[in-house]
DNA sequence: AAGAAGTTATAAATTTATCTTATAGTTTTT
DNA sequence: AAAAACTATAAGATAAATTTATAACTTCTT
């Protein structure tokens, strides 16, 4: 059993195809087959069932792919051992970003990226905190952006920054006269939230709880992105809460409905965290002063108040 | 890189010594010494220092050999995959066993269990608790004996036996005269205990934290054997707790200072624990059963209440 | 139903890699 | 200074992986 042949044999899992995943693998048809049916034979078991169209695993077959998808991943980490010893920066680097970051930070610093490191691979995948977590536990996944502090055991924490909440208030509600509010000023039965599971979610139910003695009200209506909780306020079904940097692409009509909290604002802590084994840390750190940079000029809030996700754990 | 040329980096890492290693590996010195020069121009590192008598690890190979470790323990995970999947009963079995459970029960089973099953080649080690847990999660354990329950998330429990705990009372004491005994006749202050981390320690601690109001006394004599323990008893020091099977084995002489407890007796609940992935499932199913038939002669108690080992954590 | 297209398996030849034997070059021991 | 212990190198033998060419089978078209 070789590394090469787990490789194939993934390939092959992957693709149902041994056509395809040769190519993929770089080598010719017959090479998979014949490499495939070595395997097989050495274990003395079929890994592929090719009676059935397209080819499909067999139960033990998803099994060993489980297995070999560790024994790839623990293998690829030797490179990653001998780039860090040698300060490379460069390689396929994975990076998640919580769903409520993802669409204003990344455009901030992408570009600033890949110029200024053009040999990392980045690979960049949208995923809730909990997915990150796993993912960052089990080496799918080299680092990620998301609120903190979560606390996790095996989990180093680097802050970004702090973003401000501010309140989307529609024309017609009670606080839309005022200039700049305060916690107090909204109640927890009418601000619409994002769907369970974003962190940011959390983080709002536990600013509010703070505010709101009644704790058995619940939310009627929840939805997957800002757009729609910003349309759902405007139909006059209550308020919402932004983060900053999200209320910086809305339409000169909306930005007059936003109102900043009054100091010390609440606002989530937002980290770069990965694993404390530093494995990648050179091309972690220039994440981390890429984001740094771009994020100085737009953030400019001081005396925050820190809304922790930890509660949802 | 091949799991091949891993391996014998392990070899020579172990051994600090290529023509020994290669003994290991079955194959000639020359071969360990191309593979080794191989993978390491492939890395661009060097692993072993060979200026250094004898041979030394680099910074960067020690770090090649931890993750060296982990590829090849996950890589013979398959043969254990494939192993359950054929029902097959054999290979390597690494068993865990707390050291105050080791020495009687071992003696009962081990002999028992080669016959049955001789394709098994049992690697028996005395280990902690934690040790235990840390090896079980991260592979380098197949299965243990310990007090449980311990709750933890990836390992499963199965109860092999409840086993009592006996008081051993020097003569002069003041309970010696009881023919049975409670709890209550026994004070915190004058029980003699294993040393720190046998987790028999933890479960004596709790089960005197019931008894005993004053918890800020200290205990000053400490051993890491039951037979020190026995001895500083006779010595007028204290008393002694016993797990039941390790009475069996006493001189007859030590057995009159033996005084059992009234009911419901105070015990330990002794469990075969192993990953939840079940991988070596038919070997671990031949122990649990092997290890049921001898205690079952042994352990003939009924009414028991269970000192737990969870409070350690 | 016949032919085309797509797919996997097999055979033979080629290339590459691994291993052994023999031996040279070190360092350490005595 | 010689012997012993150890690692490296070279050359040949063995084994393994890969490719090209093609056969065998399945599915899709018309």
């Amino acid at each position: 059993m070789t590394i090469t042949q787990l490789k194939y044999v993934l390939a092959v899992a992957e693709h149902k195809n041994f056509t395809l995943a040769a190519e993929k693998c770089f080598v010719t048809q017959p090479t998979l087959s014949m490499q495939i049916q070595k395997i097989e034979e050495e274990l003395g078991i079929q890994i592929f069932d090719r009676t059935k169209k397209p080819i499909q695993l067999t139960e033990i077959g998803q099994k060993i792919v489980n297995q070999s998808k560790n024994i790839v991943n623990e293998a690829d980490r030797i490179q990653d051992i001998v780039d860090q010893q040698k300060g490379f920066i460069g390689g396929e680097f994975r990076l998640g970003i919580i769903p409520t970051i993802m669409p204003t930070l990344l455009p901030m610093f992408l570009n600033n990226f890949i110029k200024k490191y053009p040999k990392v691979k980045l690979i960049i995948e949208e995923l809730n905190t909990d997915e990150i977590i796993h993912r960052l536990n089990n080496g799918h996944l080299d680092a990620a952006v998301a609120a903190t502090p979560l606390e996790e055991e095996k989990i180093k924490e680097v802050v970004l920054y702090f973003e401000p909440f501010v309140a989307y208030i529609p024309e017609g509600h009670s606080t839309f006269q005022k200039k700049e509010i305060e916690i107090d000023d909204l109640n927890i039965d009418e601000i619409l939230l994002l769907q369970d599971g974003h962190c940011f979610r959390d983080g709002i139910l536990n600013l509010c709880k703070n505010t709101v003695a009644n704790e058995k009200s619940h939310f009627q209506i929840e939805s997957g992105s800002f757009e729609t909780l910003i349309k759902l306020a405007d139909e006059g079904l209550g308020t919402t809460l932004l983060p900053y940097l999200h209320t910086l692409d809305l339409k000169e009509n909306d930005k007059l409905k936003l109102r900043h909290f009054k100091e010390p604002k609440p606002a989530r802590e937002v980290s770069l965290i990965f694993p404390k084994n530093e494995l990648k840390i050179h091309i972690i750190d220039a994440l981390r002063s890429t984001i740094a940079g771009v994020v100085k000029g737009a953030i400019v809030f001081q005396n925050v108040q820190i809304i922790s996700p930890l509660q949802k754990k």
